[in-house]
DNA sequence: CGATTATGATTAA
DNA sequence: TAATCCTAATCGC
């Protein structure tokens, strides 16, 4: 589920359902149940994301830091909220909605300074207002490693998962395995322009749209998931049909297109 | 019923 | 780089 569209969209709806009354909190897995303790009964202050990482905040001066991971969800169970499974972590609620959390890789209680040093360590978020775009290019510039694992490094670029990275490389038409300093200037603000116009779908949707509806022939509220991206988990490239290659990169797969992401020219690299 | 897989990240080596 | 963690849906036998 989880990209950094996903966790802005779980930010909003948090503020919207629980920022009136106060809080219930309860681990009917009895794994976070010294956390829930200290929640219950406060109020929501806030809830904010940064890329992938969310943060609950509240009157008592709590911080609930949760990092959904691979597989970990957090969503709306309705009013009233049914007999909990067992597996959920923390269940939050109030009279404007419940919320069950299963799964997570992170959910814990930070200090402020705790807090911080997580967000300090992050790259720009292009969900976020005024993201610092002069660091993800010096980060680009600095480093020889493949781009294809450079994207996926949340202290470059925050919010980027290994969807967007194969989709953004594809549409900047770069092959993975460039080395991130050969870029030029203008293929790394492709990069950058390209994370922020499909992460900003993603966050308007709620899916992960990468095509061009026009070249589809079909509205993005109707797209099928088949036609949702040119390359990720692809077996053919999507625009012109070429078999994809895969590689590894970042300890994760991606796919590309050899057409549209022709490796970098020797002579003009 | 077990194996596999998934939009992730940290730790150890 | 590999091992590890977290859960649930899906697939093959």
């Amino acid at each position: 589920m989880p990209e950094g569209h996903t966790i802005h969209r779980l930010a909003r709806a948090l503020r919207r359902d629980l920022a009136e009354g106060p809080l219930h909190a309860t681990s009917p897995q009895g794994r976070f149940a010294a956390g829930a303790a200290l929640i219950d009964g406060s109020t929501l202050r806030s809830a904010e994301a940064w890329g992938k990482y969310l943060f609950v905040s509240t009157d008592t001066g709590q911080i609930l830091h949760v990092h959904l991971g691979l597989i970990g969800k957090f969503r709306p169970v309705g009013h009233p909220p049914p007999p909990a499974r067992d597996t959920v972590r923390l269940r939050l609620g109030n009279q404007g909605g419940w919320w069950d959390l299963v799964g997570p890789a992170r959910c814990e209680l930070v200090s402020p300074d705790e807090r911080a040093a997580i967000v300090a360590g992050l790259g720009p978020d292009p969900l976020r207002p005024r993201p610092d775009v002069d660091r993800f290019h010096d980060r680009l510039r600095r480093t020889s490693r493949p781009i294809g694992a450079v994207l996926l490094d949340q202290r470059v670029i925050a919010g980027l998962g290994n969807i967007y990275r194969a989709e953004v490389l594809y549409l900047a038409g770069l092959h993975p395995s460039t080395p991130a300093n050969r870029l030029a200037a203008d293929q790394r603000d492709a990069l950058w322009t390209e994370s922020v116009r499909l992460l900003r779908i993603g966050f308007r949707t709620g899916r992960i749209l990468t095509t061009d509806p026009a070249e589809i022939g079909r509205p993005r509220s109707r797209m099928r998931a088949a036609d949702a991206h040119y390359v990720y988990h692809r077996e053919f490239c999507r625009r012109c049909g070429t078999a994809l290659g895969t590689l590894h990169l970042g300890g994760r797969p991606i796919q590309f297109c050899p057409d549209c992401q022709p490796a970098l020219n020797h002579r003009s690299g």
